[in-house]
DNA sequence: CTTGACTCGGTACCCTAGTACAGGGTGTAG
DNA sequence: CTACACCCTGTACTAGGGTACCGAGTCAAG
């Protein structure tokens, strides 16, 4: 538990640097903390809880801008669910578009490989020919 | 078709930017091209279908670091094939971890949305909660 | 032949996501 | 009271992946 503890008592509890914390709450990803008197920032379980949450949405891959906007959706009234759910529906739609070109990868890999203990020249591998088509279609929130 | 094409064709073409083809070029992801002898480069498709492939490669997450030893597999005579197999059985495992890593979050993904009942206000939002929690474990390729 | 678009190499700069370090103040156990 | 761990701000640096700008040369349509 967490609760009025210091920045290096947060940082070790979910596990990332001190300093990092700080560079979150310049991004103003974390608010500006309580302070003690002697300008020691305190934190409780609201902060830990952000910052979990900017870790496993960073895990998701989801970039620090894309991090501020979910969690001022949040903060947002008239948000709804779904304005959540279509930005996941984004990253998920990306994610399986990545597994699609990868499978096509790791056909083109195999193959090599087998060529390869064939014996046979490897000329015309067909690594190339499975990505140099005109696109993968990944990436985009 | 990019035959005998300058660098600004090509990086038309494809959808970069010129100062990208040189600075693949300087790390060696892209050979010296064929020259005019004003100095200006000439490209033709081999080198289309490399940029190409560059570019793919990296919406499917490798580093450029790894990308160039993707192309390199190829050009490898069959000299030391084995050591080509050797390579290409990293690279497949590469990207098999990559798939894994990618299905994890993607199944994440999909629990979240489920979870989601879109008309909601955001204070119920699951997904939002969830990201909240120790660990969402997804990732790492 | 001129003009505007293009290219050359080189250097300097940008962003993202941190991380490190310096110089100083605080907290607390012994 | 003294160590020593911890915190403060601020600045600088890293790595990876580009972009921008500069002065100078080149190309091709009119």
């Amino acid at each position: 538990m967490t609760v009025g503890c210091t920045i290096g008592k947060l940082a070790k509890a979910v596990g990332v640097n001190i300093q990092t914390v700080r560079y979150y709450e310049r991004l103003r990803l974390l608010g500006p903390s309580a302070r003690r008197p002697s300008g020691y920032r305190i934190y409780g379980e609201d902060e830990e809880r952000r910052l979990r949450f900017i870790k496993n949405a960073q895990a998701l891959g989801f970039t620090l801008q894309e991090i501020a906007e979910l969690l001022n959706l949040r903060v947002s009234t008239r948000a709804r669910c779904g304005d959540v759910q279509r930005k996941a529906e984004g990253k998920l739609r990306c994610a399986e578009a990545k597994m699609q070109a990868l499978q096509a990868l790791a056909r083109a890999l195999r193959n090599l490989i087998r060529t390869c203990r064939a014996g046979q020249p490897i000329e015309h591998c067909q690594i190339l020919h499975h990505l140099e088509k005109e696109q993968v279609s990944a990436e985009q929130a």
